[in-house]
DNA sequence: TGTATGCGTTATGTATACAATAGCGGGGAG
DNA sequence: CTCCCCGCTATTGTATACATAACGCATACA
């Protein structure tokens, strides 16, 4: 195999890996298919072993299925699955604000946090919205979410916080918003801001009990969001994840 | 290799991994301490394909840390590491048991839970309770726990719960049960038993608040129970989890 | 004597060869 | 014509060989 580039920056297993959970999240595996180890190889360029770590990382994280006769099929997922691992989420994310909230944090941690909030503000000030504006949301807003996480301080939560955030936040490479749904997108980040500045708030102030009510609120209003997108078939670009619903041909 | 045995009947990574895990939740391996593939080779009887596969799973279980250098070490946890992923599989039951009781359940599926709590009675009947009972109890309480998960019909939460269980329930093989903190155990036993006795009550009546409620109070109990344990340095066996938690002398 | 550098050993990351099994297709018999 | 059985092929599970990088030790120089 002399003809094989290997990219020695960074190991074999983690390329594969991000290769493998980008095909599978922009659909280019669709749910239910089985994976060829040998196809993966050559997609991937990485040799067997690598790949073979790399779908057992992808097991693990909820994305692939074991077949008992051997191998692995990309894991397809129900509406209902997509909007519990949405609660899920919440859930979790109102024990981390708790968590904060409790424990007390200083202001010099809450500063990332506001700036992020300013600046999600700045792009959300703009009516209507532009496609690039709301790929910079996209951004702000996972960072914002992943640093309220971090401030539990809890290595548990933020630990299952992450594996639980595979579908909910699924934001593969090829993700693109449709320009006909931002207005309506731009309503609901509008409400979902309101509820960033509520758990900064009660941080603030230690009412963990707050902190906890609102990001539980915040996920319900996704799952609101999720299932008014897929009754309308208006803006599924936003949840990249619905590429994993299974049809009802399968 | 003419002496190795196979075991044909179950995959080498599997039994690589049980093998691994036993080591770790019995305290072979310390916490920190580097494991070798070599000697895990040795000791699993597999080959170092398969032991690699399972170190990856322990891995991404959360019972091991990647080196950057390469390699895996032992995580190694602070008590509040544990009594947070107490709270952590918790407030998951909570959800869990709120779906069941808002998406409700039939008699028929409510009958082996039913029978798990009658049998638990009857061990608790016993003043002061034995040994085997009260390993009899580890094992039907761990029986209730994963029905009542179950029971929510959600496959993400019944994941992400399984994959909270490790440190909160972690029950290695040696796990034995000290005399003299017997009587103390069955006191928390019975108040725990009486938790279960309202969760079920509450999803028979399809009262999802107070479903989710009272998990989280069993996990607060829980919790309280380790910090006792730790404080009077009682009944530790209680908790194999407490293997893992690094020393002062780390 | 202490520190730095270089070499050697060892362990991990990767690749590939081998083995076993499951699925599929063809052929034969009823 | 249909159904069953046998054999082949393709793919996975396992083992091992090879390459590379890190760690430690020893030696030499400051």
């Amino acid at each position: 195999m002399a003809e094989r580039e290997v990219d020695r920056s960074v190991s074999q297993t983690v390329k594969a890996q991000l290769a493998l959970r980008d095909q599978i999240l922009s659909g280019s595996l669709r749910p239910g298919e089985r994976i060829s180890e040998l196809q993966a190889v050559e997609t991937t360029g990485a040799s067997r072993t690598p790949v073979r770590m790399a779908l057992v990382r992808l097991e693990e994280e909820g994305l692939l299925e074991a077949i008992p006769s051997g191998g692995f099929m990309v894991k397809a997922f129900s509406e209902r699955d997509i909007s519990d691992s949405i609660e899920l989420r919440g859930t979790l994310e109102g024990l981390a604000a708790r968590f904060a909230a409790e424990r007390g944090v200083s202001a010099r941690e809450l500063e990332p946090l506001k700036e992020c909030l300013g600046a999600i503000d700045e792009l959300l000030r703009q009516v209507p919205i532009s496609i690039e504006a709301f790929s910079s949301y996209v951004a702000l807003n996972a960072r914002f979410h992943a640093l309220l996480t971090e401030l539990s301080r809890s290595p548990p939560v933020i630990r299952q916080i992450d594996r639980a955030s595979a579908l909910p936040f699924a934001s593969p490479s090829g993700f693109v918003m449709a320009q006909s749904a931002l207005p309506e997108a731009q309503q609901i980040l509008i409400i979902g801001q309101e509820h960033h500045r509520v758990v900064i708030d009660a941080i603030e102030n230690r009412e963990g009990a707050r902190a906890e009510a609102v990001m539980r609120e915040h996920a319900r209003l996704a799952v609101r969001n999720l299932r008014l997108a897929l009754r309308n078939r208006t803006h599924l670009d936003l949840l990249p994840a619905l590429a994993l619903i299974k049809t009802a041909t399968d």
